[in-house]
DNA sequence: TAATAAAATAAACACTGTTTAGTATATGGG
DNA sequence: CCCATATACTAAACAGTGTTTATTTTATTA
């Protein structure tokens, strides 16, 4: 008698109910808002039933993490259709950046927020962070073989050129740039962009 | 009759007991554990009091803020002895991230928690970051005048080395990195230096 | 000394995330 | 079909948080 299975249905679909009732309130009303009493509110249950599905709130919010990843990997697609390594390299920072801007608190729980990392047992768990890295990786890989780029250690130029755009987005969204108007940031990456390329490739 | 100034002498007495405590518990027992009500346990006196003295408790994280510059302000001194600009600005990069890693708690209240900049009134007013800008800033200037660099625009080569050494640092902090075991981070940061002025200077 | 002004606090408020113990509900065997 | 069992759910509490209010204690001044 497959009632198991549908038990199992039955169990992912609450699962479904409550993480697509966390994604509306973070995108609707922000991260704060986003507590364990508004989500089981959503979804017409009690607080303790959420417990039942998630072992706690980072668990939600690593599985809230993972639909950020999705959308930074669907627009790190565009990068394929672009030949030269060097330009992908440029149009990998700027697709990069431009993503953290626009989706400042999808950022924010990828890379700076502490809780939804809590939800691993180890941070090599991260496979997210890493597949992220690996895009990079290869374009910085490929950019030296055909003589764009002298680094000695791909590692780490490839570490550099992430903590750079990591480090731009970084002191933006936690609001660490008071010499740098607001209306001036997207001019700003543009010029880093720009600078990076000129130091780093071979003229 | 002097009592007014009594008074006053009185009042920021008990404000620097108030910091000292809630420094000792950050020092001592870790961001986690520097709440209120334990300030006011050590003190002897109730949470209500602390409200007296500080309009809430992002103003207390601010004061303690401005302790980090204080060490990371100590630790910049030492550059003026370097004559060369370019010896200086390597020093400049590896006295940042290292007061950052050996002081992982107090670099993430300067650079990265939300909290503290919540007591300025607008984020211009964040004059402590804006000197520790200044620093690099004057160094980079100085070697563009030697020869050393050749950037267009100084502001952009700034943020960018500065975004750089803050995105190494918080990427470590906040544990972005399961690509770097942790008993690689020193050379890691010793490797970006490296590729940084390799790639950046005039040779 | 009594009236006034200042300082300190007890207790509550409005929130968190989380756990426990008890109640409904659904399932499967006789 | 009924009843024992297993599952699903929840009310209420727990242990915290930052913060405010109304009250009491302490100090000052006329």
């Amino acid at each position: 008698m497959g009632s198991a299975e549908r038990k199992e249905r039955d169990k992912q679909e609450m699962r479904e109910m409550i993480l697509t009732a966390a994604k509306n309130l973070f995108i609707r009303e922000g991260f704060e808002h986003v507590t364990i009493r508004r989500i089981a509110e959503v979804i017409e249950y009690s607080p303790a039933t959420v417990y039942l599905y998630f072992t706690d709130k980072d668990a939600i919010l690593c599985a809230l993490q993972e639909l950020g990843f999705r959308e930074l990997y669907k627009r790190q697609q565009v990068l394929s259709v672009i030949k030269d390594p060097a330009e992908r390299l440029r149009a990998c920072g700027k697709i990069y950046m431009e993503f953290a801007m626009e989706n400042q608190e999808w950022y924010d729980l990828m890379f700076i927020m502490r809780a939804p990392m809590k939800a691993f047992d180890t941070p090599e768990d991260w496979n997210l962070g890493r597949d992220t890295y690996e895009v990079l990786r290869s374009i910085i890989v490929e950019c030296i073989d055909q003589g764009y780029l002298k680094a000695r250690d791909p590692q780490i130029a490839c570490f550099a050129l992430w903590s750079l755009m990591h480090g731009v987005v970084s002191i933006f969204i936690r609001d660490r740039a008071p010499m740098i108007p607001k209306e001036h940031r997207n001019h700003v990456i543009d010029g880093i962009l720009d600078f990076t390329m000129a130091e780093l490739l071979e003229k």
